[in-house]
RNA sequence: GGUGGCGUACCCAAGUGGCCUAAGGGGACGGUUUGCAAAACCGUUAUUCGCCGGUUCAAAUCCGGCCGCCACCUCCA
């Protein structure tokens, strides 16, 4: 398979390092905060690569990290004050408490949305002896140094810096907005550890009590659970730089050897043609879109649906596209369930060639979109080949690569939902009615059952009921 | 100022040198089916890929210029 490696800018044939085992790690959220629509499709993004690897046979050892330490804002600066310790104190909470409710909230938005649980979860906090070491390393190595309690990593001692994001030291310069602190040796020099008295969250170190630097956390945790190299380092586009840049230069100036072999970035997505932010007021969050009514599944066809690579547009229009199109499939799937139940007959879609050419589009950097396109064709095929009689043998081994599929994208795996008492009780009415032939009384209950938000479908196997 | 990326129908989106007079989804419209519907199936909806040049037997795909949009350089998925 390839992939899109944004250390090299170029599609890469992508095999693991260890034959048969892929190790990655993917930047996971800072919960100072709820997570929104466009953090989740980064996340979708990990998630759906996750999935295509096991589909290929491969072990994937996953870790996903949570950033319970907050770092500095540009507003906050001089306050020294991080976002966790400005949240903490408009919620008047402490740092952990702010960390664990929005963790908890993040992991209970994953499992809605049927996200795979990683083999690692690794949180900042529960680190900072490795990540005290890692700075330790790089001192001896000559790569940091120690002032005035701080460490920084000194740039100019790592020649690759700027190979992931394109920048050099001097375009750095160029367009410096960083405010020069006397402390560093170069600019660009980022901190290691900072000692500060008075930050909620404080780690004694030999350098002084305080904190780690946001970098060195993800070197620290991945090359724990991973190893000093290994596959695929996951992200959304902003943390190429500097966060990327910098846990390259940490990590292969600490270990000598190369960090990851294969960098993933997605793309941020737009709400309505603007970015995503708070003071935009156009951050939407899974919880508004289950209020409004739409479902994870449609939720999770609309995060999974555009490549991960490319910059998408989100609005309302887009989740509201989204029911149809899974209706199309997920009523392919309940038909070839109850055909599989049959006796052989009928002929079923060349499962081979579409097999082949949904793998051909995942294999070509997960290209989602176009392997949905195969399933759409496939849905088309098959129904047509059930209206042609197929059942039994071939509806079951249609449906067993449906079902494969659908392990990859898990848009299908939710039963029907059981419609309220009342549209129950309204279609029992419309059964008798539309068997007495009183057409009258039999649109009556119809009207009825979608004034509750339901729609019937009258089926030769009965009354089926959907959600409008 | 520097760095990276994008621009395909009403909307979303695949395709990156010839199977393209451009997948697929949504929407719209017509047909089959249905008591009427719904669902499903069949068909129609871009001779054209931001604009202008160039390379080539051949370009949405490569090159140059222009226009527009976005991201990063500061916390951000």
């Amino acid at each position: 398979m390839k992939l899109y490696n944004s250390l090299s800018r170029t599609l890469e044939d992508f095999a693991p390092l260890e034959p048969g085992h892929v190790r990655m790690y993917n930047c996971g959220p800072t919960v100072y905060n709820d997570q929104h629509i466009g953090n989740y499709r980064t996340f979708a993004f990990a998630d759906t690569l996750r999935r295509w690897l096991e589909y290929k046979g491969l072990r994937v050892t996953q870790v996903i990290n949570i950033t319970d330490v907050g770092h500095l804002t540009q507003e906050h600066l001089d306050s020294g004050e991080d976002k966790v310790m400005v949240k903490a104190r408009e919620l008047g909470w402490t740092a952990e408490q702010v960390a664990g409710h929005f963790m908890e909230r993040y992991f209970q938005d994953r499992r809605i949305l049927f996200f795979q649980e990683p083999a690692h979860w690794t949180r900042a906090t529960r680190y900072v002896p490795e990540m005290i070491a890692l700075v330790k390393r790089l001192l001896e190595k000559g790569a940091a140094y120690a002032v005035g309690g701080n460490v920084y990593f000194d740039v100019a001692r790592f020649p690759g810096y700027g190979k992931l994001s394109g920048n050099s030291l001097e375009t750095l310069k160029a367009g410096a907005r960083i405010e020069i602190n006397p402390e560093k040796r170069n600019p660009a020099d980022f901190a290691l550890w900072k000692t500060d008295a008075k930050h909620l969250m404080q780690w004694d170190a030999p350098w002084g009590r305080g904190f780690p630097g946001w970098h060195i956390e993800c070197s620290a945790m991945s090359m724990k659970h991973l190893g000093e190299t290994f596959d695929l380092h996951t992200g959304g586009e902003d943390n190429i730089f500097p966060h990327h840049e910098c846990e390259i230069a940490q990590s292969e100036a600490a270990t000598g050897k190369p960090f990851v072999k294969v960098w993933l970035h997605a793309r941020h997505l737009l709400w309505d043609g603007e970015k995503i932010s708070k003071s935009k007021g156009n951050v939407v969050l899974v919880q508004q879109l289950l209020d409004k009514g739409y479902s994870p599944a449609e939720i999770r066809y609309v995060l999974v649906s555009t490549r991960y690579r490319q910059q998408v547009n989100f609005s309302w229009d887009l989740f509201d596209g989204a029911r149809p199109a899974l209706r199309k499939l997920a009523g392919f799937k309940a038909r070839l369930a109850e055909a599989a139940a049959k006796t052989d007959g009928g002929k079923a879609p060349d499962l081979e060639a579409v097999r082949a050419e949904f793998e051909a589009r995942m294999d070509d950097d997960l290209d989602v979109a176009g392997a949905l396109g195969v399933m759409h064709g496939f849905a088309g095929q098959g129904n047509a080949a059930l209206e042609g009689g197929l059942a039994g043998k071939g509806a079951r081994e249609t449906l067993a690569l449906l079902d494969r599929f659908d392990g990859v994208f898990a848009l299908l795996g939710g039963g029907e939902e059981r419609p309220p008492d009342e549209v129950l009780r309204l279609g029992g009415e419309r059964v008798a009615a539309r068997k007495a032939k009183d057409w009258k009384a039999a649109d009556a209950a119809r009207e009825g059952i979608q004034a509750l938000g339901w729609a019937v479908e009258d089926t030769k196997d009965g009354i089926k009921y959907r959600r409008l």
